[in-house]
DNA sequence: GAAAGTACATACAAAATTGTATGATACCGA
DNA sequence: TCGGTATCATACAATTTTGTATGTACTTTC
């Protein structure tokens, strides 16, 4: 990355910097996205009650929107087994996959820095 | 990363995984944060109203509040200069330059994943 | 002496996100 | 026929995030 010490201009570099950080951010913001993309990430495949379980806290109505955005955004695949009682696999597509290493350093990145002092 | 395939158990590496992670978006979620960190890496030291500029469509509101936060956890340094008319500048921190990496993966994956097809 | 620049603060309102409660479907076992 | 399971859907409410408008202190410029 370069400096450009000018008072009033932005240069294209940092203006595509910020359209790529925009939209990866568009994409993963929340409170839940990136912990399913997590458990995704390490466990392969997981149902959408597996998915509940591990999601602590999340309500169903949450959790199913959650899945159709990261869907829609094609990071995530759904496999829907016509079964009775109905069987639901979710796991991650390519686009999804290409996330990995994002995932872990931000995982590694909050396990070190990680502090207790949070209140609000 | 590791495959446990139990039906409810989380093994102590996803639930760290996933606490890093969970504190990485904490820190990072929302609508600017993002931003303001990826002008200032590139940037290394902005003033208040070089900031403003730069994040077209943001309110003095949400700036202020935005780096009050990036300021009490820690990823960014104010510089208060006691001058009339009053000048500030904001930098990184050590801390908010460990993020970098982190930053410009985010950038080129959102620019090389950007798509148009985005309602809602 | 009125306006404008700088870095904020504050009251209020709108909008987005998240949560709660309940229902739908479709089958299976008792 | 009643209850249970699994994956959602829907109405509604609470909460959080973001936006708008205005004010402040001080000084330089017009």
């Amino acid at each position: 990355m370069r400096k450009t010490a000018s008072t009033n201009t932005i240069n294209k570099e940092q203006l595509e910097a910020n359209c790529g950080i925009a939209y990866t951010n568009s994409v993963l913001s929340g409170r839940w996205k990136l912990s399913i993309l997590a458990f995704l990430l390490d466990e392969k495949k997981l149902r959408y009650s597996e998915l509940r379980n591990r999601l602590t806290g999340i309500s169903e109505r949450m959790l199913i929107a959650k899945l159709k955005e990261l869907q829609a955004d094609d990071l995530i695949n759904r496999i829907s087994h016509p079964e009775v009682p109905p069987r639901v696999e979710y796991e991650l597509s390519e686009k999804g996959k290409s996330l990995e290493s994002i995932l872990i350093q931000m995982a590694k990145w909050g396990t070190k820095n990680a502090t207790k002092n949070r209140n609000t």
